[in-house]
DNA sequence: TCATATTACATAGCATGCTATTTATATGGA
DNA sequence: TCCATATAAATAGCATGCTATGTAATATGA
């Protein structure tokens, strides 16, 4: 009966975390000349689109714990990508700046990041690709509840 | 132009890592009353299906670095699933072996993760559902080269 | 208005993953 | 046999992610 069989081949749980490692690796690779790691990426993605924001904005927007973009922040600022300013009408909240340094590196990034996902895809046909990332949606919203 | 536009939203490697995150958070949920974590699960896949392999045999399989693996081979050890024996006829060696408690644990923990698995593609067709293994599975021999 | 609840953020502790280095043992060839 | 190289593991250091807590400030409602 083999009750209690696994095939982690054909586990969605386990592919997705191997392909997710091997997305994270590559990018990690692509943009390490620049000084950048995929979660500071990630990050100045929502800073380059709209300075300014709050710690709690970004995380609504990334979908991480606020203990984790507390710490992906701290290295940022440590790392001369960011800079804190106090809030102007709430005391305990402080919005997010980006350095030149960071506006600098947007166009260089971004062409890293994509050159991965192009990579990734390249074995798929156009429509296989967009059925792939509409797939992978509808799992994201499921999973979300 | 938007030269250096980024919609994380249709990013291949935005939505693996997302999807990726959310696979690890709810299997995470659903074997810690096991006192299992992921990677200790994913090991144990391994160790169920054959007894006595080593360190690199582990590593070789489950496609992590020696030193991801030394660590939770180690937490493993500390929390009663595993023990280590000399290898018969290599000094450098351990054989690694499973404990009674981790036996027992086979069935109740691979069912949580198939339920989670279940939970998560609920949202497809059956077609569906094998595409998408397909996909991840051709997208991961894509990237690792 | 004042007590209570909520919100913003920091911090501690831990698991997982990676790179790099070190130590011990095996192995292959001169 | 001996040396150079390769292999098995351990370890250190760091990034990311999570849970759980603590603190200060704001919002809410009786």
């Amino acid at each position: 009966m083999d009750i209690a069989s696994f095939d982690k081949a054909s586990s969605a749980g386990f592919l997705a975390n191997m392909m997710a490692r091997l997305f994270e690796n590559r990018l990690a690779a692509a943009i390490r000349p620049l000084g950048l790691t995929p979660a500071q990426f990630m990050t100045l993605l929502e800073l380059w689109a709209e300075e300014g924001q709050t710690q709690a904005a970004l995380v609504a927007r990334l979908a991480v714990e606020q203990a984790t973009m507390a710490g992906t922040l701290g290295r940022m600022e440590r790392d001369g990508l960011i800079e804190r300013r106090p809030h102007p009408s709430d005391k305990r909240a402080q919005t997010l700046h980006l350095t030149e340094r960071a506006r600098a590196l947007e166009a260089l990034a971004t062409e890293a990041a994509q050159a991965v996902n192009a990579r990734a895809l390249a074995g798929l046909t156009p429509e296989e690709q967009a059925l792939f990332l509409d797939l992978m949606a509808r799992v994201i919203g499921r999973l979300g509840k």
